[in-house]
DNA sequence: AAGTGGTCTAGACCACATT
DNA sequence: ATGTGGTCTAGACCACTTT
């Protein structure tokens, strides 16, 4: 007989396994839970609580607390920004992917000091001045992720990529006007829990991890032109590579 | 003045970045909270498991709660399975490449009928037969990843592949030995919070996610031949894909 | 022995959603 | 008006580590 919020929780995420409770479903309440195993209230609320944690669920003040559905969209680096890819089979995990349209908002352009960081992946002097393109991603008015782009700036400051606008395109089609088309791509990447403020900046639901993608794109010579730190809601991205001959 | 456990974590959290408390230092206890922000204990309790349940900490109980350290090892994907890679630039990120050495443990070899998405991965009739191979790895004695491969057992049952140690140069040399050398691979993947059983298996801290991939591995001719369930203790690593002409 | 984090009880108040 | 989750207080006991 479960007493503590942690054999509660992992009663009732067994049970969600098993197809008792589906995706979308109210689980049972803190009364309920308190009735059923005769625990405190407290205790209760703290088994909900770790389901939440753990992003099994997601608790709706007033209304209850319901298990989690996943829909991720599909993120294929390699086919966006290389040559034609095959594109095979799905993904395992049942995508949105092109079913809703992306948006950009908060869009800002300025010049800056390059971070340490950043110089070192430019290739650039410490202090060295950078153009910076930051902007949100939104899917259903959602944010869904958030991209900071840095660019050498005596190498962009008087083209279209140091506008809002960068013209048909994109930036990466104005770097191959300029002579240093950006052929080849490199990503980092992490998973971690976000900050307080990462997370309502992304508006992640509780229990829900962030990827931190650092992109850095080199021409044919092996010049770094771009670097691109992007922050993603790990509950609304799967991502894709493909790599090999 | 803060508070609520949300405000004490973030003010934690500010000095922390602030450097106030770095990398290993041991945070301020509940005692210490309760007196000097006037809370309770639970409400101090709470606060240090904010901190912990966001990965900015680790508590060790009887001792104390500790900022926590992030030194991924790096898993560079492209390289490991395609042909001569460039390695410039390190990872945004400190890390332990090479230092430590990985070993394998739990190496397990069996056959099975094919679960529904692995038939769909690699082509084959659902319930068709699949050498199933599942070990963790380790690194200074600390799981950091579960990986399971399922092969086409017409196709691998009579080989080593199918023996607990494939042999010099692994499984992918005895599949070209076969014929059907993998050249090229796809991965898909996201980040999640472990299941109280996943925290277990990889040992992974609180407040830390997991990284999990599907990787598939193509011949020439486009057959797959293998797909990899991998889990990753998103603590322990940083990725890297690097693609393009 | 003293200090630490971990967690439960019992009761309270709040903001919010639903009816 | 009722029910929901969210969170705090105050006190208690436990297991563990450190001294």
């Amino acid at each position: 007989m479960p007493e503590t919020a942690r054999q509660i929780a992992d009663d009732l995420r067994a049970r969600i396994d098993d197809g008792e409770f589906g995706p979308g479903v109210r689980l049972p309440g803190e009364p309920a839970l308190v009735r059923d195993y005769g625990v405190a209230k407290m205790t209760a609320s703290g088994a909900l609580k770790l389901l939440v944690a753990e992003g099994m669920a997601v608790s709706r003040p007033g209304s209850g607390t319901y298990v989690r559905e996943f829909k991720p969209l599909l993120r294929d680096a390699t086919k966006r920004l290389s040559r034609a890819r095959r594109d095979d089979g799905r993904s395992i995990w049942s995508t949105d992917v092109g079913a809703r349209p992306m948006s950009v908002a908060d869009l800002e352009v300025c010049e800056e000091d390059a971070p340490r960081w950043v110089a070192r992946l430019l290739q650039v002097d410490e202090g060295a001045r950078v153009i910076v393109r930051s902007r949100r991603y939104l899917v259903d008015d959602e944010p869904v992720q958030r991209a900071v782009s840095y660019l050498p700036a005596d190498l962009v400051r008087n083209t279209r990529i140091a506008q809002p606008d960068p013209g048909q395109g994109g930036i990466y089609q104005r770097l191959a006007e300029l002579g240093v088309e950006p052929v080849r791509f490199g990503e980092d990447l992490r998973a971690r829990m976000p900050s307080s403020e990462e997370s309502s900046a992304l508006a992640v639901l509780p229990g829900t991890p962030v990827i931190e993608i650092y992109r850095t794109a080199y021409t044919a010579e092996g010049r770094a032109v771009e670097v691109n730190r992007m922050l993603l809601d790990a509950g609304a991205y799967a991502l894709r590579y493909t790599f090999g001959d």
